[in-house]
DNA sequence: GATGAATGAGTCTTCATTCAT
DNA sequence: CATGAATGAAGACTCATTCAT
């Protein structure tokens, strides 16, 4: 809460019970073994799901005792959350980063649907956590929350492109969701199954919305 | 459970020589209350999610005791892969039905995705039980069978419009799962959240399926 | 809540997750069950205390399940306020029933002191959960409720005492609860370690009561 | 721990050569800290019960590390220990001090019944670390122990009393609880409640275990 | 002396499943 | 067929205590 250093916050907690994980000031080496929790949990969220994976699996495959884990998480639950938070964020920081040079609309996209497709590629495993989160009342919530933040850049793009007259004067919320599908889906059927490398689903992905099915006249 | 291998556990299984769930012959009432089951099943796993959703709760739900639900389905997870099998095998018919009559295969893929959205629209529910399916090692096999059946007809479909060259030369197989990541994607969003009726954004999304974000020139 | 009979409650639960114990219907068996978890846990509270004491021990000390006590009580806490709830209400409609023949303040007094040392005795363990009741947080409440109620019975009949100038004209609260203290004290000490019989020590209670400690002149 | 009969276990226990308690030498500073500590814990043990405070309330309580904590106590339980006896000590002391000046039996006991009430209301918090440590296995001895004396102490002024033939011939050492019932009850009742203040409630108390109830004829 | 980190046995609780009636 | 009751393995989480630095 506090940013003012030698504040007396620690002296003046109201609540009973032991610091909440925002509190918690934590050494390199704490970071590190945070990060670890997280990375595996990642990993066996995303091979097993959530709910067959119990905290106890969690830390012995780091080799550590249980009290580890609730000294870094407040709960499972909120482990879970946590990543989901990150990975939002990072998907978003890799998508403006692609984007931010370009001042062409079609070129925009073409970028976005190409890191889109990179980032993919790089957190396999982060997929199937979004799409477990999306079908339970608890998490979905914090999903919907980042994804409305993304669906709107590409919404923008899309309106631009409009006034520009270089996309088709349609519903451009349909339009950028369109985008977002068949990027999302493809990753999914070729990227995470391994069945093609990012770049070229990539290309097709692209082409695919740029152009639909249709042979060009 | 059992270690007696090559037991006859199944069919012969207590005094009541209880039959396994495929041999049962059910009266016109037990039919019905097995529908019930899995109906209120359907909502409450699309609600609350698999996991969350209890077996205590499904039959207090309906107002009836336990027994009931373990005399209908062997296991919770038989019932959920039950509901699995039944949507996905409606999907399909409902699929084919729109598809027989056409002979162009532009205008297959257009029937095929309206129907698509309509059954969306008609089964809101089992959508999220399908992302869940797809994310728990369990469950996701079950997915995949039914899965790469109804990508073929697509593909199929697309070969031929490729052959008569009204379909861009492309990956077939990629430009099928593009039409349905298109289609689903929008599904979820605009018609399970109620956002849009089925037809208007059915139309959209063959409109962008054809022809892409790009003014025709 | 509904005791309308034929209702449709239970058809119409909002709440997800199982029912609650009020709700819950149980058998002559369930009831039986139920009390032998009250008593056998109330024995090992009063001998061992409430924390120590785990929810196994007592299923372990019946030969049931764990599952058994979860079926008859939400919690452990909840268990114990319950106990706590009953015994209160035994306690008070003991001493209403040997209070109710007399008219005169001094006999009523009397009778209510002898009444509760029987209760006492008759029910040892008892005494210790309310003492240790009082020290948390969470069941103090539940103890001040019944308390009150109790003391203003007493509070009542000194007041008519004093009307009848049969009692010393003080402060008829301090006066009542110094009435119980005795009471409560001297069971507690001479009943509960099993020194003296509750007769014995009722006899010295209310001669202290009513005469304090100096020589009537 | 150790099943070695006579081990150095205590004073030789690590590298540190760390000591018992009994035997660590402290610094001023040290004092003070385990000060702190023991009467941090007594309010929140009075407040939330022993149980449900934990080590670790304590010391971010005090904003220390949980070393320290460990340093000053061998355990939570041995911290708890020392507050009972420290404070059944003090409470002695107090008595005496109040009483040992007094040569009248009646006088003695009504100097008894103040300095009780009076400390009592300058140390709120421990009455319920009594009351709780009596409902424990563990605690109990250590408090029948402080409690025998205390006792003994009152049976012998009863029975000056009696043999001055001051107090009514009855037994004393029932007497002699009658009175330590009345003024543990009512300062329990009034003074910790915060609904009298120790004096008036001392005053009626003295005139109670003097005369009782009844009008003095 | 002091701290953050780690330990792991032990606790409450849930829930799929089974069974006697 | 149906129910209330029972089972018990498994899970999330707590917390007194210890340890390396």
């Amino acid at each position: 809460m506090s940013d003012d250093p030698g504040s007396l916050d620690r002296t003046v907690k109201s609540a009973y019970g032991s610091l909440s994980m925002e509190d918690r000031r934590l050494t390199q080496r704490g970071r590190e073994r945070r990060r670890q929790l997280m990375e595996f949990a990642t990993r066996r969220f995303a091979e097993r799901g959530y709910h067959p994976t119990s905290v106890a699996e969690i830390v012995e495959g780091l080799g550590v005792g249980k009290g580890v884990f609730y000294w870094y998480f407040d709960s499972k639950e909120e482990l879970f959350l946590e990543i989901l938070r990150e990975a939002q964020l990072d998907l978003r920081r890799a998508q403006r980063a692609a984007i931010e040079d370009e001042c062409d609309a079609i070129r925009k996209i073409e970028m976005g649907i190409r890191s889109s497709m990179q980032w993919s590629a790089e957190h396999r495993d982060v997929h199937k956590l979004f799409q477990f989160a999306s079908t339970e009342e608890r998490f979905a919530p914090a999903l919907r929350k980042g994804g409305e933040v993304a669906a709107n850049d590409v919404i923008t793009i899309i309106k631009e492109g409009i006034a520009e007259n270089v996309i088709r004067d349609s519903d451009p919320v349909v339009l950028a969701h369109a985008v977002v599908g068949v990027t999302t889906y493809l990753a999914q059927v070729f990227v995470h199954e391994q069945l093609m490398d990012a770049m070229t689903v990539a290309d097709e992905a692209v082409a695919f919305c740029l152009d639909g099915l249709l042979v060009r006249s």
